[in-house]
This record gives structure tokens, C-alpha cells and sequence, in this order.
DNA sequence: CTAAACCATGGACTATGGTCCATGGTCAAG
DNA sequence: CTTGACCATGGACCATAGTCCATGGTTTAG
């Protein structure tokens, strides 16, 4: 699966997927070809860039989703206990709500001085 | 009074006021010595970085807070609205607070599945 | 066979809010 | 009179998540 075709299968752009790749976030990408030097994204990095954007969706960045992967990586039989770390991202989305809302009520405050 | 007054007056530090400065926020800098090239932020800019930070509390960016500056420089005698300013900010931290909110919900569904 | 579409690489650029460093000049205290 | 503290300037760098561009090579459709 040569990158255009990883791309439209994930609705991600090209450049996007390589700016994954240079953040060593993909596995597993082959130069089969003697003749040319294009690259083979396997079938694996379909789900791999689904489970980025997924996780993008819930406020993860990209270095924690690397750290993700790789742990998974590393251990491949053993499932990532996901309460666990979703968990600890919706201490950090509510305490970012916390300090928005505290700015908010500031604001309030001179609005009606 | 020299930068490093500026920054013990303000607690800013000399580097960040360069870096307003760089961006136009700051006002009637002069150089008024011959012999050195030192320059002269007035008392003014206490003042005004006092209300940078301020606003910047308020979750303003600097763009934004420049605008304000050079919207009061350019009618030194009509208040601006502050009001109608802060409803807009208002209502942009709202609409962060939702989206959190929403992924915080997205989050524990996946949780509790 | 040729033009368009694709591929790889590397680097520059975007916004945000600064920090840190090097260079070279100046000022003040002892 | 020398040393340390200060000043100005410019550029590089940090995180974040990419986009856009140029260059040069390859593949594919008509």
C-alpha cells in the first residue's frame, strides 16, 4: 500500500501521514522495490492512523499517543488497561474546565462590577 | 527608565518586554542619550504591561491585546466598550468549556461502556 | 511516447509566547 | 582601571500539528 492509496483509505493527507512517520508513530514500512524507492505502508497502519485520530478526538497529542503505541508494541499480548489512561486524560480535560471557568467567572465579575 | 527597570517594575522579564516591544505593543520608546544607544521605555509601559498581563488573565492573546492598546492609542478620549470586549471573550471560553465538556462526556462513555 | 499523477526528501512556514545565546558596546563600583 | 552588571540586536530554539514548496525520480493513462 503505497501512501496515496493509506491516505485515501484514512481520509488522512499524505503529508499528515509522513509527519507521522517522522515522528516514528507508524510500523512497519518496507522499500519492496529494488528499482524505485517507494515505500510500502502495510495494512496495519490503516487501523494505526484510525486509533491516531481517535484518540486525537479525545485530546490526546501525538507524543502521548506515540507512547501509547509503543507500549502497546512492546507488548502485544498484554491489552493497555484504556480506564486507566482515559482516566487520567479526563482529570487533565476537567481541570482545564475548571480553570476556564474560574477565567469565566472573573470575567463575570467586572462584567457586572 | 531602562528595560531593567521596566522588567523589576513589572516582574516581566527583560526578554518578554523586548519581545512586545517586537510586536508593537509597547509606546514612546526613545533613545535620548548621544553617546549609547540605550533606550528610554517611559513610565507609561509600567502601566501597560500591568494591562497586558491583566488581559492576558482573561485569556487574551497578544494579537488581540494589541489591537485594544492601539484602539485606545487611536481615540485616547472614547472609552473603549470593555463590556461588549470581554461578552466576546466571554463567550469564546464558553464555547471552549462546551467542547471539553463534550469530550469529557465522549470520555466517560467509553468508560463506563 | 508524452503528460499528468504519483512518490521521496528536506526545508521553510503557520500561530503562540516567550527563552536562551552570542556579539559587542557601556556603565558603575571598588 | 578593571570587573561585573547592564544594554541592544539578531537569531536559534521549545512545544503542537501539521501544510506547502521545490527538486528530482517514477509510474500510469491515453
Amino acid at each position: 500500500m503505497k501512501i496515496g492509496t493509506l491516505s485515501k483509505a484514512t481520509g488522512v493527507s499524505r503529508d499528515a501521514i509522513r509527519f507521522y512517520e517522522s515522528k516514528g508513530m507508524l510500523t512497519n514500512i518496507t522499500r519492496p522495490f529494488e528499482w524505485n524507492n517507494y515505500k510500502d505502508y502495510g495494512d496495519k497502519n490503516v487501523k494505526r492512523i484510525q486509533l491516531i485520530k481517535h484518540l486525537q478526538r479525545f485530546s490526546f497529542t501525538l507524543r502521548e499517543i506515540k507512547e501509547l503505541l509503543h507500549l502497546k508494541d512492546a507488548n502485544p499480548n498484554e491489552c493497555i488497561d484504556k480506564t486507566k489512561v482515559l482516566k487520567e486524560k479526563l482529570k487533565i480535560i476537567e481541570r482545564k474546565i475548571d480553570e476556564l471557568k474560574r477565567t469565566r467567572e472573573d470575567i463575570l465579575k467586572i462584567i457586572n462590577h
